[in-house]
RNA sequence: GCUGACGUAGCUCAAUUGGCAGAGCACCUGAUUUGUAAUCAGGCGGUUGCCAGUUCGAUUCUGGCCGUCAGCUCCA
C-alpha cells in the first residue's frame, strides 16, 4: 500500500549525499530529467526510501532516491512484471475472449494467468510470442492512472477475476491502473516506461493453475516466459536450462543404469545392482556418522489407527496413508507408517528415564510410506515409498541451546562432505499453533541463539513454523545453483504432551521433555536423486556404482588383468573386469561413458612390472595415463574411499605427490 | 486429485492423410586380439501402454483406464 501524501514538500537524497527539494506529487521521471537526460533514457524504475517504484507513481514521501538502471538487480523484476503485461496485450489481441487473472515476475522470469474456454497449445504460444513483439515494436508508454473503485469497477466490467481482486482493496487504498496501448490492468506496478524496453524474452511453456491457488476453484491457464535485459543473459539462462536437463537424474539414472521405475508401483524405486551400491554406500555414511552420539533402533512398519488417533494423523493425513485391511474388524484399521515420529515415542516411554540420559537421540532408517497424489509422483524426488534419516531428540528445555548448536554443525558437516552448501531458513511461530507465548518465546531464543552462533547468515520466515514449534530449515543448493530443501530441526512442544512423555529430574519429579525433530537428507531418494544432478552422475570414488573397471589389452593379459581385479575386489573396493573381444578404444569409451572413477589398462609392460596404467575420469580424451605400481594406486584409492575425497588423484604417480 | 501434453523394439527416435511398422545403439552369433573415447558382418527383437467403440480394415479416429512429464494443489 502507498502512503497518502502527509507532506507538502518533499527532500529526496540522492546516492551522492545532495539533496533535492520537489512539490509532493512531483514525478520521479522529472527529478531523474532534472538530474540528467541520458539517465533518464537508462532509467527502469527509482527506489524511494527502498521501495522501488516506476518513474510515474507520484512520490509522496521524503527520503532516499536512487535511479535504478538495468544493472540493477530489482529492475529485473520490474522489466519480468512488465513482459506479463506486454504478454497479456498479446494474448488479448488474439484471443479476445481471454479473461485475465494475475501476471507477476517470479523467480526465473514471469507468468500471466487466464480464463478460456479452450485450453492454451504450444501453437498459440509461438503466436503469442510473435504478437508480444509487435507490442513491443509499437513503443507503447505503461500509463499510470488512479482511479475511483467505481471507475475501475466499469473499466474492468468484462473481467470478473479483476472485479474479485478489487472487492478486496482496502477503502484507503490507492487504486491504480496500468495502460500499454490496448490493454488496461489492475496493477500497482511498477513498470518499466515503455512496451520497448522488452527485448529479449521468451515463453517457456503453459500449465493449469487455480485461481488464488485454490484447488476449489476453477483452474485457469497460466502461461510462463522469461526476460532478461541482455540477450546474454537470456541464452545463459536458456543454455542453463539445458545443461539441467541433460544432467536430470532421471536421464543420468538409466545411462548409468542406477534405478528404474515401473506402473506396478507407481512412486517406488527399483534399485539395480549399480544403484544399490550407491545407496548402500550413503546408508553405511549415514550411519557410521550416527554411530557415536545417536541410538540406532527400528521399529514396525504397520499400526493400527489407535496410534494415529493419538498422533492426530488419523484426522488430518489418513488421505495419504495406506491403509492396511484387518482381518477381524473388516475395515482398514492399519496403516503403514508414513513417518517415524510416534514409534520413537512409544519406545521412548516404554521405560522410565533419567534427567542424566538427555539429550537422547534416536534415529531410524525405516521404509515409510505416504500416498502422495498421482499428479505430485515425480522422478525420485517425490516418491511413495522412501527411506529417511528421521531423528528426534528427547531433551530437557535447558538443553535446547546446545542442542540445536550440536545438530546444526552435524548436518552442515554432513552436506560439506558432498560440496553441497546451503542457506538457512528460521520459521518463527504460525498464526495457528499450539502452546502458550511464553514457551514459544523460549522455544524461539533458543532456536535464534543456535542459529547465531554458527555465524552463518540465515533468512527468517515470519509465521512458517510448523503448529508444534519453531524450526530451521536447510535449502542446500546444488552445483548449478538449484535450491532443494532437505534438512531440518524442528521443535515439538505438542507430542510430549499427546504422548504423555515423561522423565525423572534431579528432583526425583516427573518432567516433560520437549522434543526435536530432525532430517538431515530428507528422504534418501530425494538424495541421491540431488547428488547424481549434482555430480552429474560422476560420483566420487566412495560413492561411484563401480570404482574401477580393468580392461586387458589383449587375452594374453587376461591373466593379469584377474590378478589385478582380485587385489582391488579382496581389498573391499567395487571393481569389474572388461576383457570382452571389444577393441580397447570400444571399451575404453563405454567405462567413460558409464562415468567410473578409474580404467585400468594392461598389457606387457604392466604384467612385466607390476603396474596399472590408470585413465582418470573427467581428464579428457587425450589423455596419457600414468604406470602406477599396483600396490601404490590401491593404497591411494583405499585412502581416498576412506577420507570419502571429492577429488579424484589415485592415479597420481609417487613422484607428483 | 486438477489442467495440458505425451506413451511405437531394452534405450533414443522415425513412419502411418485408416491398408505388410523402420533406423541407430544395446543384445545374440561369427570374424577380428586390438596400447586408450563406438572394428566388421549376420541375426534376434513389436498384439504400436491397456480395454472398449466406429470401420471391410485401427498403431492412426472416438471414449474409458493405467503410466510418464510440465505446472497447480499437497508434502505430517
Amino acid at each position: 500500500m502507498i502512503d497518502r501524501p502527509t507532506e507538502s514538500t518533499l527532500t529526496l537524497t540522492l546516492p551522492d549525499g545532495s539533496q533535492r527539494t520537489v512539490p509532493a506529487g512531483t514525478l520521479p521521471s522529472d527529478v531523474v530529467k532534472s538530474i540528467g537526460e541520458r539517465l533518464l533514457q537508462a532509467a527502469v524504475a527509482v527506489e524511494v526510501n527502498g521501495a522501488i517504484q516506476d518513474l510515474v507513481t507520484p512520490l509522496r514521501a521524503s527520503g532516499t532516491f536512487r535511479v535504478l538502471t538495468d544493472r540493477d538487480a530489482p529492475a529485473l523484476d520490474v522489466l519480468r512484471h512488465s513482459a506479463a503485461h506486454i504478454l497479456a496485450t498479446a494474448v488479448r489481441r488474439v484471443r479476445p475472449d481471454a479473461k485475465i487473472g494475475f501476471g507477476p515476475a517470479i523467480d526465473e522470469g514471469f507468468y500471466y494467468d487466464f480464463e478460456v474456454a479452450e485450453s492454451f497449445t504450444p501453437e498459440d504460444l509461438s503466436a503469442f510470442e510473435n504478437e508480444m513483439r509487435k507490442v513491443t515494436a509499437e513503443k507503447y508508454p505503461f500509463v499510470r492512472e488512479e482511479v475511483s473503485r467505481a471507475e475501475a469497477q466499469q473499466r474492468f466490467v468484462d473481467d470478473p477475476l479483476k472485479l474479485e481482486r478489487l472487492s478486496e482493496l482496502g477503502e484507503d487504498e490507492i487504486i491504480s491502473t496500468y495502460t500499454d496501448g490496448p490493454f488496461v490492468d489492475l496493477c500497482r506496478g511498477p513498470h518499466v516506461p515503455d512496451t520497448s524496453r522488452l527485448k529479449h524474452f521468451k515463453l517457456t511453456h503453459t500449465a493449469g493453475a487455480y485461481w488464488r491457488g485454490d484447488s476449489k476453484r476453477q483452474m485457469l491457464q497460466r502461461i510462463y516466459g522469461t526476460a532478461f535485459f541482455k540477450k546474454e543473459d537470456l541464452d545463459a539462462y536458456l543454455t542453463r536450462i539445458e545443461e539441467a536437463k541433460k544432467r536430470d537424474h532421471r536421464v543420468v539414472g538409466r545411462q548409468l543404469d542406477l534405478f528404474m521405475m515401473h506402473p506396478s508401483s507407481p512412486g517406488a524405486v527399483f534399485w539395480t545392482e549399480r544403484g544399490t551400491a550407491v545407496y548402500n554406500a550413503l546408508n553405511d555414511f549415514i550411519r557410521e556418522r550416527q554411530r557415536d552420539d545417536f541410538h540406532e533402533i527400528k521399529t514396525p512398519l504397520l499400526y493400527n489407527k489407535d496410534l494415529w488417533e493419538i498422533s492426530g494423523h488419523w484426522g488430518k493425513y489418513r488421505e495419504n496413508m495406506f491403509l492396511v485391511l484387518d482381518k477381524e474388524t473388516g475395515e482398514h484399521d492399519f496403516s503403514l507408517k508414513p513417518m517415524n515420529c510416534p514409534s520413537h515415542y512409544l519406545l521412548y516411554q516404554s521405560k522410565k528415564h533419567s534427567y542424566r540420559e538427555l539429550p537422547l537421540r534416536y534415529v531410524t532408517f525405516d521404509v515409510l510410506h505416504r500416498n502422495e497424489l498421482t499428479g505430485a509422483l515425480s522422478g525420485l524426488t517425490r516418491v511413495r515409498q522412501f527411506q529417511q534419516d528421521d531423528c528426534h531428540v528427547f531433551l530437557r528445555e535447558d538443553q535446547i541451546k546446545d542442542e540445536v548448536h550440536f545438530l546444526l554443525r552435524f548436518i552442515l558437516s554432513y552436506y560439506e562432505t558432498f560440496g553441497l552448501t546451503s542457506n538457512l531458513k528460521f520459521a518463527t511461530r504460525p498464526a495457528v499453533r499450539v502452546g502458550t507465548d511464553d514457551m514459544w518465546d523460549r522455544a524461539e531464543s533458543s532456536l535464534k541463539a543456535a542459529l547465531e552462533a554458527t555465524g552463518m547468515k540465515y533468512e527468517l520466515k515470519e509465521g512458517d513454523g510448523a503448529f508444534y514449534g519453531p524450526k530451521i530449515d536447510f535449502d542446500v543448493t546444488d552445483s548449478i545453483g538449484r535450491p532443494w530443501q532437505l534438512g531440518t530441526i524442528q521443535l515439538d512442544y505438542s507430542n510430549p504432551e499427546r504422548f504423555d512423555l515423561s522423565y525423572v529430574g534431579e528432583d526425583n519429579a516427573s518432567h516433560r521433555p520437549v522434543v526435536i525433530h530432525r532430517a538431515v537428507s530428507g528422504s534418501l531418494e530425494r538424495f541421491i536423486a540431488i547428488l547424481i544432478e549434482h555430480f552429474a552422475g560422476a560420483f566420487p570414488v566412495w560413492l561411484a556404482p563401480e570404482q574401477v573397471r580393468i580392461l586387458p589389452i589383449t587375452d594374453d593379459y587376461r591373466a593379469y588383468a584377474e590378478q589385478v581385479t582380485k587385489r582391488l575386489y579382496d581389498a573391499g573396493l567395487r571393481v569389474h573386469l572388461d576383457a570382452r573381444a571389444e577393441t580397447l578404444k570400444y571399451r575404453v569409451a563405454e567405462g567413460a561413458r558409464m562415468k567410473v572413477p578409474y580404467m585400468i589398462v594392461v598389457g606387457k609392460r604392466e604384467a612385466e612390472q607390476g603396474t596399472v596404467a590408470v585413465n582418470v575420469r573427467g581428464a579428457g580424451e587425450k589423455q596419457k595415463p600414468n604406470a602406477v605400481p599396483l600396490e601404490e594406486f590401491l593404497s591411494r584409492i583405499l585412502e581416498e574411499h576412506r577420507t570419502r575425497a571429492l577429488t579424484l588423484s589415485a592415479h597420481a604417480r609417487a613422484a607428483e605427490a
